[in-house]
DNA sequence: GCTTTAAAAAGTAACGT
DNA sequence: ACGTTACTTTCGAAAGC
């Protein structure tokens, strides 16, 4: 009697104990980035997916939390880089990034479109910007879309040079170095879009 | 509209020897030779004309990689079967060959946009995030291509050149009748 | 899964000057 | 702000861990 019950146990916890694992996990870090219970629960609905899929089989249960967290941002549309992300996890930015492939592809997600608007209010929120300027930048990003400067390109540092534009237009000035640290590109990231930008939708930045 | 173009830009290949190998010999009798068998099973050896490398095993089994043809493949593992003969290998003069792995650069010469292509296509990854270029997995011929804004693509997988071409036609095709192809207006407008 | 080899595409990054 | 080098992605085989 003892025994059958020892594993029942057994069996509701080899399910329930990586559930709560990933659980915690998920909550540690979405706690120290900031992120909204709806996309946690997002997150969990996608790693208990996974994980009845067998996907989680020979794989850390950080990274793969981690590439959930991910997904469920960008579903919610508040996306969190994979940087972020594996800033506060022990796997890889490079194994988060193929546990996100493999859940992509292996569960037929497909997801919205990477937008660099979607980066927008975080930048402007950090650097203390107006609302003004995220307006401006959400413009400036609108336009390049339309030209198409956009393909290829990393949505942060997108989003990153069009506030920095937007910045200088305004005249509530911040350096490429607090819009790089920002957006968590580098310099060189928005110098050479904010250029290209600049260039390309004929923006004459004022000279101070 | 002019037609896709491409170019072959790496072979891989293995090659049965037929005759097991003395790595740790071949290794001393061989200067340029890299063997660290710890940290890799294979024996390494750089050939500078044609310019390729080689993986060779105890087995008597070898990849050669970097060819930029069948003829300079072939002419290579000549070369390496004279070599490791020169130095106290055994093996016969003409080892079976067969190319495992084709890559290509290529050009549509017309820009491509991409986002409509990652809604489009069902096989297609797009993550400017991680990559620049979209993924898109070919089912026949089975390659895979990356294929740039630019209209710059990359085929890889193939087994055979025709499958290369084929491949490359194709998402030509499959792309201008999704309505992703754009004529390069700059190139255009200073012919006239 | 990892190790090694080669090659292209375009973007980002990290060095040094 | 340059330039150079190096890393991201795709593919496949080999033998061994």
């Amino acid at each position: 009697k003892y025994r059958k019950w020892q594993q029942r146990v057994r069996v509701q916890t080899s399910y329930e104990r990586n559930v709560i694992q990933a659980m915690n996990e998920l909550s540690r870090i979405s706690s120290q980035l900031g992120i909204p219970k709806a996309c946690v629960d997002e997150a969990m609905g996608v790693y208990e997916q996974v994980l009845t899929k067998g996907l989680v089989r020979g794989r850390s249960v950080e990274a793969i939390v981690a590439a959930c967290l991910h997904m469920a941002c960008r579903k919610i549309g508040m996306p969190r880089s994979l940087d972020e992300i594996s800033q506060y996890t022990r796997a890889s930015r490079k194994e988060v990034a193929r546990c996100f492939r493999l859940i992509a592809r292996e569960l037929g997600v497909r997801l919205p479109l990477s937008d660099p608007k979607l980066y927008v209010p975080r930048i402007v929120e950090q650097l203390k910007l107006s609302g003004e300027i995220l307006k401006e930048a959400l413009n400036i990003l609108e336009q390049a879309k339309k030209r198409g400067l956009t393909a290829g390109k990393d949505p942060a540092g997108l989003a990153a040079a069009a506030v920095y534009i937007a910045s200088l237009l305004r005249g509530e000035v911040r350096t490429q170095k607090e819009v790089a640290m920002a957006a968590q590109v580098t310099e060189v990231t928005v110098r050479n879009r904010y250029k290209e930008l600049a260039r390309e939708l004929n923006i004459k930045i004022p000279i101070k | 509209m002019p037609n896709p173009t491409y170019r072959i830009e790496n072979i891989v290949a293995t090659v049965n020897l037929g005759v097991d190998l003395d790595l740790d010999k071949l290794a001393e009798r061989l200067p340029a030779a890299e063997y660290n068998p710890e940290q890799f099973p294979g024996l390494i050896l750089r050939l500078q004309r044609p310019k390729i490398s080689a993986l060779i095993f105890r087995t008597g089994k070898m990849v050669c990689t970097g060819a930029k043809s069948e003829n300079e493949l072939k002419r290579a593992v000549k070369e390496l079967v004279r070599l490791l003969n020169e130095h106290g290998a055994d093996v016969p003069i003409t080892p079976e060959i067969q190319v495992q792995n084709i890559v290509a650069s290529g050009n549509l010469h017309a820009e491509v946009d991409i986002e409509k292509s990652a809604l489009m296509l069902e096989n297609s990854m797009y993550e400017p995030e991680q990559f620049p270029g979209l993924i898109y997995r070919m089912d026949d011929p089975k390659v895979v291509l990356l294929i740039f804004s630019s209209g710059k693509i990359v085929c890889t997988g193939a087994k055979k050149e025709m499958q290369v071409k084929d491949a490359v036609f194709k998402i030509h095709d499959v792309l201008k009748d999704i309505g992703a192809l754009y004529e390069e207006v700059s190139k255009e407008e200073e012919e006239f």
